[in-house]
RNA sequence: GUGGGUAUAGCUCAGCUGGUAGAGCGCCUGGUUGUGGUCCAGGAGGUCGCGGGUUCAAGCCCCGUUACUCACCCCA
């Protein structure tokens, strides 16, 4: 029955088994990133309003949640629609990316963090989206940032403890697509795009995989482009990959060689990773400066996670420009790619006991497991007790006991395996 | 912001051409079984999402509305 006390639409309870296989995999991430160097942080769920919508969230910053001030009444209200600034009613907003808090964070704390800080954020964050298959106005985000490293050490950083928290979560059978916007910016100027027009053209590129070639060239003719010869380089690039310049060929007139050396000297550096150049790769976010990166998994129609590097975004803070590069996994899409977690049941067991049982005896019973380094519940025996062990077994436990008048201590137990 | 689907018991769902609300699972009771996970019988539990309309009669048809869900846009 469709229930009126839902959580709010796009936000999710979890049961018990959902909740223990989340914070499972939340620990083998953290786990990882830490054996890599990283620092775990963490910031408010709110910062200012006037700091998320400074222009450096992208179009994110119209999905976020805004908090009223606190004390208003009608005459503030009818002001604001007077005037139209509904968003002067808010000086708070939930924070709908850990990116930009970074940065406000960076810029408060920057004399007491090393020269070069590695960071980890795992946290929610919040967009007021239309919620859909893999998609929450909720999500669990987590996030490794290198702030002050200019080099591509940075990018190679990012990627091996990305990878490496995917491949102690278990997951198999991801990419790593690879771009870089100077690539992306010096095609689009090859083709003639205007620079006002080079955003809204990223986006139809970044559709090639899904509407194709003639659906790219037919959405940049509507804008209003000159789509000679766009056709034969998608084309070309949709069947290159790294091979788009050979030492011997000459390169495509539209690559940015300097921009495609730094990206084959990444490739070069992450043996282990499987790394897919991606020339059409766009990701939304307007502050990317270099190079980007985004997580595919061929059974997902949409990312896992991705990043890039923002240079430009600490200075707005700064007003001295610091190198930074980030890499995010988005939690929420993985875990749903993980299958349960086995380990922990081992130790875990279950005592059976009749509605008339002593209490005193059930629990020292218990106490004397728990001492024993068990995990232990009790559960009062139903009528249906298959449909007991069922659950039992669910929710994560590996063998069961009956309590009888004969269980005069723990060793008295006769444990049996739940199927 | 745009478009589709769905809404009936705690859960999963059936309900024909409009004619007195159903099943399985779960739960409770009695028995059966007896180192116990079986089986039998009975029982509780529903404002058919909500509000209008058509009709002698609406779970079913029409209009509206809300929620959930899938897809697009964009994103993790």
């Amino acid at each position: 029955m469709a229930s009126s006390v839902t959580p709010p639409r796009g936000m999710r309870d979890f049961l018990p088994r959902e909740k223990a296989a989340r914070e499972h995999a939340l620990g083998v991430i953290r786990k990882s990133f830490a054996a890599h160097g990283f620092d775990e942080i963490e910031t408010p769920v709110m910062e200012d309003a006037a700091l998320l919508h400074s222009g450096l969230g992208g179009d994110n910053e119209k999905l976020a949640f805004a908090v009223m001030k606190r004390g208003l009444g009608p005459a503030d209200a009818a002001a604001a629609a007077e005037s139209g600034d509904l968003l002067g009613l808010a000086d708070l907003g939930l924070r709908f990316d850990l990116t930009v808090p970074l940065a406000r964070f960076y810029a408060t704390h920057r004399a007491e963090l090393p020269a070069v800080f590695r960071a980890i954020q795992i946290a929610p964050v919040w967009r007021a989206e239309r919620p859909q298959k893999g998609r929450y106005r909720q999500f669990v985000q987590c996030d490794i940032d290198i702030i002050g490293e200019a080099g591509p050490l940075a990018e190679i950083e990012l990627i091996t403890a990305t990878a490496a928290a995917l491949d102690a979560l278990g997951l198999t059978g991801c990419r790593v697509r690879i771009n870089d916007r100077r690539i992306l910016t010096t095609l689009l100027a090859h083709w003639g795009v205007p620079a006002e027009r080079h955003e809204r053209a990223l986006i139809t590129i970044d559709k090639l995989d899904k509407i194709g070639v003639d659906g790219v060239v037919a959405e940049l003719a509507g804008l209003g482009l000159d789509t000679d010869g766009i056709a034969e380089t998608l084309h070309a690039i949709g069947d290159a990959g790294w091979d788009l310049a050979d030492a011997d060929a000459a390169a495509p007139a539209w690559l940015d060689t300097a921009a495609y050396a730094d990206l084959l000297a990444l490739r070069a550096a992450l043996p282990g990773v499987r790394l897919d150049f991606d020339p059409t790769l766009v990701r939304g976010m307007g502050y990317y400066t270099g190079t980007i990166f985004e997580i595919a998994h061929p059974t997902r129609g949409y990312s896992l996670g991705g990043g890039g590097r923002y240079d430009g975004m600490i200075g707005r803070f700064l007003g001295t420009d610091v190198p930074a590069c980030g890499f995010s996994i988005g939690f929420e899409r993985i875990v749903d790619l993980l299958g349960p977690d086995e380990a922990s049941a081992a130790n875990a067991v279950v005592l059976v006991h009749e509605k008339d049982a002593d209490p005193a005896r059930l629990v020292a019973l218990k106490a004397a497991l728990v001492a024993g380094g068990l995990r232990v519940r009790l559960e009062r025996r139903t009528k249906n007790l298959k449909a007991l062990l069922d659950r039992a077994g669910e929710a994560g436990y590996s063998r069961f006991a009956f309590v009888t008048a004969e269980s005069v201590d723990a060793s008295s137990l006769d444990f049996k395996a739940l199927a």
